[in-house]
DNA sequence: GCGCTGTCTGTAAGCGCATACATCACTCTG
DNA sequence: CAGAGTGATGTATGCGCTTACAGACAGCGC
């Protein structure tokens, strides 16, 4: 039924029970304040009457909420029916990843988790309904105007997530989360070139602007300069969308192309890699043999693939743990004043999917 | 900073635009109603005082909040910190689908999802924090005593997911989804006999209570039973967890038990097969050569183990969505009165691991 | 000129709770 | 036995917003 008249209120409780609605308050809020026999029999009319104390009409009067936010770009694909069940399974990565580190960090310090994704065009922005119900958020870069959160983060701890901040000057208030992504690819790279004689690598980026990718694709010129390997300015590629699909198609036209086939394909992502280790398999070319193929995430099922993705993990459960111990501090007082800016480290991890691994491999069969 | 004074409110946005506060409150909730330049009068002034609307006093006066919310159970490892980057990553399984799920069919709705796991031992319990702060809400089976859900769904409507009604009469005002277990793994099952050939299929259950495992090995019976296959009223065996590792020890131990081997380890879960997996590859035992292995519930992970899993494929993405259009039913008075029951269905998903799905194996490299 | 209608805005009454402060009944102390 | 101290409860106010209702004012037909 769910509707027999409108929800109790300490109004009814009190009443049934005999006490002030002050008593029907405390027995809540701080039970050890009332008397035991009056704290049951509350509690005991509180039962009959189906009582739920309103979470609005509680956080109105103590001005706090016990929610923390998150706000993340809409991943969907846009075909997203017909893909029910096709990548968009392994999609399961980013965001997901991150709400799940959030949500257990906001578990231990008390906090619920309130969680939502842009949805292009709504009169309501995004933010404004999130940032309303909560007393911090976090928000992954690109998801909302700069100048938003910035009006925003006046009033209520934000941090940003992923992606260097924006414009310095503007988003003076925000607390900050990037991963290592120069350091990491850089590495990665240098690895491909110093332990595996590659001498022509090709970058595949994205289209659209990422700080991520673009920091990754830096690094990865730095590795190439340092070891006097020719590379571009530019990415030899840059697909539309950092999908499957994308990486694959990625991976066909740069084995089509006129001219000395690159020696490794540096995928921004890991998505991207494992489809083109699908389209490579399916045209007969070996990798690590004929190519070596690396991405960038760690996404599990970067370890699943054959071969298996040599690839740079990025701590995205820890990010999201991370953001929520950034928003508690700023919430308790602990921290105040200037804005942090926190780079998390990333780990290189060498598979099979670059040559190195057979050890790799052998440990994690072990499992 | 984010704190100067206290967050601006509609009396410091109305005093500054030199409108009343009903004005104010009609920009944001009905701006049609406002002449446009006061409406722009309004507005400009909010952005420079950084003004957002306090979620809490609008769900207050409006009785209602725009948030939909979400229980699941704490499936974290124990020793979460050490699985850090173990198989805890595959575990992305269930909740996060759910909760994917509801997410979109929330937004597409125009509700925000709160979602939270149970704490032990939380003063508070976890429902009544979430229930007072959401217009309706899911819950996962085992995650919230009965007894408390159904006081609260007098009141507001709270949708029940996976896992049967557990007590016809009490739990009366839920609604409910659950999926076709019993069909499912029976339809499995059956195929094993059929078309493989089993003989001496084995059972995995799990010692925990779970009316989701119980329906499917009430479906591996029926199909024994069918086929005049000989099966116990018990499960071979059942692990204390239905993690990869445990799965893993299982196939370990019906490998070592005297005897002959069973000639397919049907578990009650992909997590468990992917383990056995490993384990028999480990032994050198060959699947489905030596023994046929299966799975139960579609994760990403079983399209990707070599050989790949044969399972059955639970809609979970599809039974968030369908929760919340349950949920939303219920607020919009579209559905009334009788909770509903909604079973849905699962499909077999034949694949390397029983002897099926050369086609198959070459499909999902095709793509 | 009058009343009428319609548009825009203001007034005021809550929404359900937390909490400072007041009150009351006692128990202790000296 | 007065007065201070203590614990349990009640009183009253306000949190920031929505929304019925009322008021003001302009344009309309008569």
């Amino acid at each position: 039924m769910s509707a027999s008249g409108s929800a109790p209120t300490v109004y009814d409780v009190a009443e049934r029970s005999g006490v002030s609605i002050a008593t029907v308050s405390r027995v809540y809020r701080n039970p050890e304040s009332v008397r035991p026999e009056t704290r049951e029999r509350v509690l005991s009319v509180a039962r009959d009457l189906g009582y739920v104390p309103s979470g609005n009409a509680r956080g109105l009067a103590s001005r706090s909420t016990g929610v923390l936010g998150l706000c993340f770009p809409d991943y969907s694909d846009p075909d997203a029916e017909a893909a029910e069940d096709m990548d968009d399974d392994a999609a399961m990565l980013y965001s997901d990843q991150i709400i799940r580190g959030m949500e257990r960090a906001a578990r231990r310090h008390g906090y619920a988790l309130l969680i939502a994704a842009s949805l292009k065009g709504g009169p309501e922005s995004l933010v404004a309904k999130v940032a309303g119900r909560v007393d911090g958020f976090a928000v992954l870069a690109r998801t909302v105007p700069t100048a938003e959160l910035d009006v925003i983060s006046r009033r209520q701890p934000v941090v940003m997530l992923a992606g260097p901040r924006e414009n310095p000057d503007t988003a003076d208030h925000l607390d900050h989360i990037e991963v290592a992504n120069f350091d990491g690819q850089r590495e990665l790279t240098r690895h491909l070139i110093e332990d595996h004689g590659v001498r022509r690598p090709a970058y595949i980026g994205s289209a659209e602007e990422s700080p991520d990718v673009e920091a990754r694709f830096r690094g990865f010129l730095a590795a190439c300069r340092d070891a006097g390997v020719r590379a571009g300015g530019e990415p030899v590629l840059r697909v539309a969308m950092m999908t499957q699909a994308q990486g694959a198609r990625a991976a066909e036209e740069l084995c089509a192309r006129a001219g000395e086939r690159p020696d490794a394909f540096v995928f921004a992502n890991d998505q991207m890699a494992v489809g083109a280790l699908h389209a490579l398999e399916r045209r007969g070319v070996k990798v690590p043999g004929d190519v070596v193929v690396t991405g960038f995430d760690g996404i599990p099922l970067s370890r699943l693939v054959r071969p298996s993705l040599t690839t740079v993990r990025q701590p995205m459960l820890r990010m999201g743990e991370a953001a929520v111990e950034l928003l508690v501090e700023r919430l308790s007082g602990t921290r105040t004043g200037e804005p942090v800016s926190m780079m998390l480290p990333v780990t290189v991890v060498r598979r099979a999917s670059c040559g190195c691994g057979e050890a790799e491999a052998a440990r994690a069969a072990a499992r």
